[in-house]
DNA sequence: CGTTCTTTTGACTTCAATCAATGAGAGTGG
DNA sequence: CCACTCTCATTGATTGAAGTCAAAAGAACG
């Protein structure tokens, strides 16, 4: 069966046990696909919202503004994502959701999601599972911003992508879609865009990877982990699923 | 009645809608009162636990290490907070939890914690609803290490803090207790220590706050906030509170 | 009181931001 | 099909913010 919501399936099981019952539930799920263009908000900053989004396909990202304009992007969001699952129990959002490439998403209500988790318990537990994953990124995003080279910052942010879009099988060989700008990956690492474009170079002089045309190709990926002291555990993949 | 947990009633309190059969629940539970010196862990990067701790007095901070050695402070928890709350999925902890001052807190197993959102299934709502709150400071503070000046940081984080006690009755007129170090605000808005001194006499000179031995006088709150772009939306203080 | 931790200062260096152009491609309309 | 416009990527020159190094001065603590 390929149904539309099977990439959000194949998500929560990489991060999680998930029973035949629970994968039952989410396909009753109701919801309603929208197509959103490059740019295109899916959710603004301030609004409350009774409804979140899965990504079908395509890449969102959410960016939170400062009073004086600068953006700071938060995450990406590959398909299978829920961005803005918090929004169940926080519903005035307070970072914007866009889409960075033509996506698409399918529209969850929250009325059917709380009877859904109030009917099954468990999953209440892998949601919210879900969005501890989440913040658990926001921890080490916030640590490579403050504390790594911007060479490294960059480094990480590949590795991330590359390991998150093969939970999803997403990765095509080495290479993976991946159509950020520079001034896009400027923005989710803090730095300028000139120091994006000098840093990317740097990454492709030294043959770790390829990037061009929105599609990265990982070349030498021991040596890019090394460089981004990247560590997969924070993404809790297949870790403890303990529960009770 | 003045328990030793009446302190995160008044948090659970300051972001949602605590019934008084939840009190009550959180009064029943069974915990075990520890208490840490400075600098003490609490909790290790890697680590499995099966329990997590409530602050009752003094102040935890919670810290990632780079595989170099750099430590990057993630968040500061007041009395009231369950800074591992998250432990209860994601049972492998991916941070160091330690005390930032001399504190008190009181651990709370797992299974009875487990055991107490089976029968409260809202209660449930309103502890998953604090790691969103946990999540969303995250966010701003990402915002902050990769966008704002090293004094609008700084400022803020003296904001938020402010406004965190403020909500456990922690104030003392415009005073607080913050016994943090340079070394440790440097390690949190990811900066040098000898630049957070210098920032720090920034806002001293300026007039917009006082700090030493542990004790910030806010001095002006009105430029304080706006040096520090500070809205403090983002810290969901008894906003939307709706649920289902 | 000596030891250790924390704060502060000055001098110097470097990483990264800013400013200002120039290319390179994609899409549009005449 | 070719100008025209956009957006995005790239480069060089310059400036500036923040890091590093080193040392001194206070505080805190047995």
């Amino acid at each position: 069966m390929n149904q539309p919501l099977d990439v959000l399936l194949t998500k929560l099981a990489s991060i999680g046990r998930l029973l035949p019952e629970y994968e039952a539930a989410i396909h009753r799920l109701p919801f309603r696909v929208v197509e959103l263009d490059r740019g295109k908000p899916a959710a603004m900053e301030g609004e409350v919202v009774n409804h979140c989004c899965v990504v079908l396909t395509g890449l969102l990202h959410r960016q939170k503004h400062m009073l004086d304009g600068n953006r700071q992007i938060l995450s990406f969001h590959p398909p299978g994502d829920i961005p803005d699952l918090q929004s169940l129990h926080l519903r005035k959002v307070d970072y914007t959701l866009a889409a960075n490439t033509p996506s698409v998403i399918g529209l969850l209500r929250h009325a059917d999601m709380h009877a859904m988790l109030r009917d099954h318990p468990g999953l209440t537990g892998l949601f919210w599972r879900d969005t501890l994953v989440d913040s658990a990124r926001f921890l080490t995003w916030m640590m490579m911003i403050g504390q790594a080279s911007a060479e490294a910052r960059m480094a990480h942010l590949f590795c991330e992508m590359y390991v998150r879009l093969e939970a999803v099988g997403l990765i095509d060989g080495r290479a993976f879609n991946f159509k950020a700008t520079q001034a896009d990956l400027a923005a989710a690492m803090g730095m300028s865009i000139v120091h994006a474009n000098r840093t990317l170079q740097e990454l492709r002089s030294t043959g770790l990877l390829a990037f061009s045309n929105g599609v990265v190709e990982i070349l030498d990926w021991q040596r890019l982990c090394e460089l981004a002291q990247f560590d997969s555990a924070y993404l809790h993949l297949s870790d403890d699923q303990a529960g009770t």
